[in-house]
DNA sequence: ATGGCGTTATTTTAACGA
């Protein structure tokens, strides 16, 4: 099985490189973070000719996550339990914004439960988006916890954005990080704390480079960028991962994306 | 020193992104 993660940045601008890549690279199941649409407004048409069954989540026209499978897709889920409120401001009604979704896919007996998640960006150190979003990746571990209680044996994929670059080499220059978000030591500690439950991050074994490139300053020409998209595994979905890549190429171009998909091959 | 790009929406500027 061949599943990937991507943020794709707008799924009405992205459609038809994302239908290309799923049939270059030979996709089974993508998970796709910030859709910035609703259900209704997702261009389900050219994924399903193309053979993919889709879950989406989308309240407006911000965030937003979806899986594609060809490989079967069941047991939706739309938010994590747990999962942290975000208010727009002091006095707005705090919601449960469209971060997370989870699914199973794969043939019957090697079913894997994927999650495609947006992990809050955080914006500043000393701003409230960033509480929110040590607290989001904190609730996103204690639910981790649960599920693998209830089963420690499961095949669970936790694929996204999680806008954290865990090691210095996972941004080009970490002097021009000095004080900002994705490189600070709780959030760091926040991704490491799945390895305790005994995740591991797949695709740094068998991939190098960056996954995200800004689209200033010319950025990607330059190779200046960060590694922050991850897929973290169960042991016994870690078990079944045979390589993994960064598809690079997928960034070139007029129309890309800013961050590159990430794929892995299981067994 | 600043902003530089790209996307979205009850668009003609603002919010967000990392």
């Amino acid at each position: 099985m061949r599943l990937a993660t991507w943020n794709v940045n707008s799924i009405r601008t992205r459609i038809d490189r994302v239908v290309a890549f799923l049939e270059r690279e030979d996709i089974d199941v993508l998970a796709m973070q910030e859709i910035k649409c609703k259900p209704e407004q997702f261009p389900r048409d050219a994924l399903e000719a193309a053979g993919y069954e889709l879950a989406v989540h989308g309240l407006d026209q911000w965030n937003g996550v979806a899986i594609a499978s060809r490989v079967g897709l069941s047991h939706v889920t739309t938010s994590f339990p747990g999962q942290p409120t975000w208010a727009k401001s002091p006095d707005a009604t705090p919601v449960v914004e469209a971060r997370a979704l989870g699914a199973s896919v794969g043939a019957p007996g090697q079913q894997v439960l994927l999650w495609s998640l947006y992990v809050p960006n955080g914006r500043e150190l000393d701003h409230p988006h960033y509480r929110y979003k040590l607290s989001w990746l904190q609730a996103l571990h204690h639910a981790t916890q649960q599920w693998l209680s209830q089963d420690p044996s499961q095949a669970l994929a936790l694929a996204g954005d999680w806008n954290v670059a865990p090691l210095d080499e996972d941004v080009w220059d970490m002097e021009a990080f000095d004080g900002a978000t994705h490189v600070s030591a709780p959030e760091r500690e926040a991704f490491t704390a799945f390895a305790r439950l005994g995740l591991s991050e797949v695709t740094r074994p068998h991939a190098s480079g960056y996954t995200f490139w800004d689209y200033q300053k010319l950025r990607f020409p330059r190779d200046e960028g960060m590694r922050i998209d991850f897929v973290q595994a169960s042991p016994a979905l870690a078990a079944r991962v045979t390589g993994a890549s960064i598809d690079r190429f997928e960034r070139k171009g007029k129309g890309a994306s800013d961050h590159a998909p990430v794929i892995v091959t299981l067994e």
